[in-house]
DNA sequence: TGCGGCATCTTGACAGTGGTAAGTTGTCAG
DNA sequence: CTGACAACTTACCACTGTCAAGATGCCGCA
């Protein structure tokens, strides 16, 4: 590491925001200190301060670089499934809770207090305090199956926030542990989940069932 | 309050758990303080210690508490459905979104770090860690609801889970916040909510969709 | 009535935390 | 070579959870 042991760290900011990530990963975002990350990298506890207004500063810039990675990994899903709208929705879905399972100490910070919080308003306005980019694709594709047919012509809106409930609910559900205790589930909660999507999204291929 | 302000306090234990709940109601379980809780009831910052081993068992009390409320909420829910299977489910799983909206303080400790890890193993026997009855209310209902012909003969777990995640979901993203970013949302966070379950259970009233 | 035991509560201390202020060190432009 | 400036350190503050030891009041027993 050539820039690791001058006085100047060379990258500070880089080293917190990994350290910080797997003591997250060890002992969750509520216990993360901010002292302990700083002695990680071998700095002194003040340190930080010089890279992040706050500790809220730093689990907010994980916690965008979480998003961001999310999308990403969206974004990739959706390419991956190919054209059919569908395939494309369900593996969007799928990409949700997936990165919830592969990336915890990530998604840990999505429903940490700190994040719910806006931050400063100035950074508010680089941010996107709500998933923007994931809603929008989440949205964009019920869009698409509504117009393929593979989704009735009610109202986007609440399919959306149907299918967003349901994959978070299934990562939450997933990550905080109760889905292990049931006996099938321990088989392959990947499975599971699977069913569980296919379920929802084939369900309401032939009925609408709103009643607005 | 006659026993209030005697040496002894009466029921100390009783005093705390009320003012936490307020506390967490304001600044939430992360920003809980034993300390102001203490000095909220008017008494030393080491009485807790007498009443609670830990601040995490102060907090698992909180939560058991709004596990029977929650359960409470969903029995008296899917008694006032009547005697319709769909309807039944329909009342439990709104009771769940109601209950995390009408009482967020308590419903804060269910997903709080310190309700995720296992309390002390004397504790453990007397608690469910996982929601026991609400799960198996759940099941029972799914189970009802497919004996009617309301739900697919699938698999009834994945029913339930596909359930609990669609209103654990939508509780959490209600909770949380962004839903009242969506411009339609805010016209009525309910009915929506109304909408999302309707539109769940209705759509699978005539498929199977599982492909497992 | 008085006395001892005991749960309850208080005081005082400890280590650890987030955060600020002032001083130190290194780098880099002029 | 020198000054300015950013990065980092040391020292401190208020606060937290937690423990140990002492004070206080209640209750049963003589």
């Amino acid at each position: 590491m050539s820039a690791t042991d001058t006085y100047h760290h060379g990258d500070l900011r880089r080293a917190l925001l990994d350290t910080a990530l797997v003591l997250i990963g060890k002992k969750g975002v509520a216990g993360l200190s901010l002292r302990e990350v700083a002695a990680g990298v071998g700095v002194s506890h003040a340190a930080p301060y010089h890279h992040f207004a706050d500790k809220t500063a730093l689990i907010h810039a994980l916690g965008n670089e979480g998003m961001e990675l999310l999308d990403a990994h969206m974004a990739s899903a959706e390419k991956a499934a190919g054209d059919d709208p569908r395939a494309r929705l369900l593996g969007i879905g799928m990409a949700y809770v997936a990165f919830a399972v592969q990336h915890p100490e990530y998604y840990a910070t999505f429903s940490s207090p700190e994040m719910q919080t806006p931050p400063s308003a100035k950074e508010a306005a680089a941010s996107d305090r709500t998933p923007g980019g994931t809603w929008v694709r989440l949205f964009n594709a019920v869009l698409a199956c509504q117009a393929s047919g593979d989704l009735p012509a009610g109202d986007p809106m609440v399919l959306a926030v149907y299918l967003w409930s349901l994959v978070h609910g299934l990562a939450e559900l997933w990550r905080a542990g109760p889905l292990e205790q049931l006996p099938q589930a321990s088989e392959g909660l990947e499975a599971l989940a699977i069913q569980v999507l296919n379920a929802a999204l084939g369900a309401m291929h032939t009925t609408e069932g709103s009643q607005g």
